[in-house]
DNA sequence: CCCGTGCCCTGGCGGC
DNA sequence: TGCCGCCAGGGCACGG
């Protein structure tokens, strides 16, 4: 499941390889991935350039001539791009270059969503308009603000994006565990100056996984640029049975929010 | 407004 | 070995 991290390893591959590229074509599998309305869409992004690729949150945004194309690879989504080899089953969109190169997305569970909208106004409406940002871009005053009456966990507070942007499950994990904050913590009863620790490991986390490349587990291995070693240094996420780095007691595996969660039950109060 | 639940999807895994 | 049923999970719609 990609995050911050992932999305951004991909960003700066996909931006390296089709940056110029135009768009003369389209191949539809799978059309649900598609958030417009179906003609409209083929129809305006032929003959559009690829001028950049830029990321906000875990969105992915090609910037072409009049649209940007905002892309959410949510679980499973990932690129490729090939030439003339045969269309794999998970494939559900093939962006044809004028170079006779394609792009294609490729999406096991089929949750992820692309959509065009104009180039001057996309960063007014849905998705974009409502995501929270980036830790290193969040103040922890700011953040401490929009948290102290909320009822639900710490854990979901983090996880929502409109709260803060590009954390999911393994990064949120990780962060509470360098904060030594347990996830079921209500999100009220968080003080200040664990605000501002929140927040502090939080950029460190996506600092380092950025810089190691991501995360590579299970299925996204083969993903396009995505071939990190940050799973080198998870201390809890998928750690269930195994020692805490700092007190050897046993990593355990919770639920919090319906979401598997892991947490050093000494070290996180 | 706020929060919890269900939905979208399919590969993989546990159970028998 | 094979089949069935269930789970994971980001974000949104919906309902209380």
């Amino acid at each position: 499941m990609p995050e911050l991290p992932e999305v951004e390893t991909v960003r700066v591959t996909l931006e390296n390889e089709i940056r110029n590229e135009i768009i003369v074509g389209l191949d539809l599998y799978y059309s649900k991935i598609i958030k417009n309305e179906l003609e409209w869409f083929i129809y305006s992004i032929t003959n559009q350039k690829i001028h950049r690729i830029d990321r906000m949150g875990k969105y992915l945004i090609f910037i072409l001539d009049a649209y940007a194309m905002i892309i959410h690879l949510r679980m499973e989504g990932k690129f490729y791009i090939k030439t003339d080899e045969p269309i794999d089953k998970h494939e559900h969109v093939v962006f044809h270059f004028k170079s006779g190169r394609n792009l294609r997305y490729h999406d096991v569970r089929k949750f992820g969503t692309i959509t065009l909208l104009n180039i001057n106004t996309y960063l007014d409406e849905y998705p974009l308009i409502q995501l929270g940002r980036e830790p290193k871009n969040l103040d922890f005053h700011h953040f401490f603000e929009m948290i102290k009456n909320k009822k639900t966990t710490i854990k979901q507070v983090l996880l929502d994006q409109h709260i803060v942007a590009g954390l999911g499950n393994i990064y949120v994990d990780e962060t509470l565990f360098l904060s030594q904050i347990h996830p079921t913590r209500i999100a009220s009863s968080i003080t200040i100056k664990e605000a501002e620790i929140i927040i502090e490991s939080a950029r460190q986390v996506l600092e380092k996984a950025i810089e190691l490349g991501g995360t590579t587990i299970r299925s996204y291995t083969s993903s396009l640029g995505v071939h990190g070693r940050f799973q080198n240094e998870l201390n809890v996420h998928m750690k269930k049975g195994e020692p805490c780095p700092v007190c050897k007691t046993e990593i355990i595996k919770i639920k919090v929010g319906g979401r598997g969660t892991y947490v050093c039950p000494k070290c996180q109060h």
